[in-house]
DNA sequence: TGATCTTTTGTACGATAGTACAAATCACAT
DNA sequence: ATGTGATTTGTACTATCGTACAAAAGATCA
């Protein structure tokens, strides 16, 4: 039988499907993935809970399908963003544009999707720190490749500083961005209301003021290699 | 009646109570608060799931009593580290030794508890993201203070830099250091086995070393307030 | 020992979770 | 209009959740 998959296949009515995916997504954000359940879900997008799983067929494969919707525009613009700031020539200025390229899709749109960026962001924070198996897997297989080629293009730009060293720092500067999106409020508790911990582009520009200024500090190297500092160990 | 609390009122026999709270203390920061169950704890701990409404009267609770335990001795231990501090006079040597007084206490054990610091600090990392109700209010009217203690500490020591900027990067400087806790792992494999993640002395070297950097990068102010940088020009 | 208090156990209850599935409804080509 | 396949709805099933509570067990002291 010869198919004609002219409006049939590509969704008909892609409506309820889309408002499910924003309202879990929205939800998942804020809430985590476990405090969140379909009925709710399904109750945010006015929708019936058998609904959600007519579309998507499990929980998981809701979240898998937002992570999935989101991927690839983001590291698309970031990948854009970086090979336009390795053509930056002045190391100085090339760094902070290599920092800029890895921050700003992450707290601005991905692409079309109206200002899911700082969302999405924030859900990968959230899923992160439940240590979510889906989201595990995909963050793997997925941003690794980014986050190595942002190394690198740092690397480059601090050719005197340890890759190891560069690793930690990129490390903390997720960790802040992360940080800044799931708690903005914070900062403007802790500033006594002189900054707004939710307007991204203050947070942007500090965030990548501070770590310009992280990335270009001295190396650790060699020197007083710590070896055994009174600390404790972190797992038995 | 002359009460004779000897070895009554003293808990006569608190290890299977202390057992429960090491169970969820544990399980609560690896997973989340609500990823894990009552009994999930109770057989953790070796113990029936009624002793755990018996001794908490309930799962909130637990969490409460979970962080009444460890904040008092960490913020004590931070405050005699920071007074420390405070007392060294060159300028450069007393931001080091500020910064590090607020993040040695997150990663060792508060006092006698065994090793607690750092998981507990995990778990606040975790509760944060989730944003556990509970946590949230012990977190404001607790470590706030602390965190103003901090900021004016660093302020003393960088008094050309706004307190606005200090109480971002210092914000920033609590999210890399919840993500060093959270996903140590994701340091070893991208520095692809070069640097240990779950090294507790190494990821306070490198977030000190990383985060003085950042406290003394110059000031934003009003400098070019980011009306609209040219981030990109690429669009393809 | 027996009385009394604390702790542990076992069980059960109501609420809610994720998911399955049949019936109802809808959109559209014929 | 009617048939057809894609959705939506309603409902139900099982599992597990937090918590309550009575009974059992253990400990302490007159």
């Amino acid at each position: 039988m010869v198919r004609k998959p002219t409006s049939k296949e590509t969704a008909r009515k892609p409506n309820m499907r889309e408002a499910i995916l924003a309202a879990a997504e929205e939800l998942f954000a804020i809430n985590g993935f476990n405090a969140v359940s379909v009925r709710d879900i399904a109750q945010a997008a006015g929708a019936n809970p058998g609904s959600v799983t007519y579309h998507f067929k499990t929980k998981d494969g809701l979240l898998l399908e937002i992570y999935q919707r989101h991927c690839g525009p983001m590291n698309l613009r970031r990948s854009e963003l970086l090979a336009a700031a390795k053509r930056v020539r002045d190391l100085q200025d090339r760094l902070e544009a290599v920092v800029r390229a890895y921050v700003v899709p992450a707290f601005t749109s991905g692409s079309d999707l109206a200002g899911g960026g700082a969302r999405f962001t924030r859900l990968r924070a959230v899923m992160s720190a439940e240590g979510n198996e889906v989201a595990r897997k995909i963050i793997a297989q997925t941003f690794d490749d980014t986050s190595h080629a942002f190394i690198d293009a740092i690397h480059d730009s601090l050719p005197h500083i340890p890759r190891t060293d560069i690793v930690w720092r990129s490390h903390f500067l997720l960790g802040a961005l992360y940080y800044s999106l799931v708690t903005p409020d914070r900062v403007s508790r802790l500033s006594r209301g002189e900054a707004d911990g939710n307007d991204a582009a203050s947070a942007i520009e500090q965030l990548v003021q501070a770590t310009v200024a992280a990335f270009q500090a001295p190396a650790l190297d060699q020197a007083a290699p710590v070896k055994r500092r009174p600390v404790v160990s972190s797992k038995t």
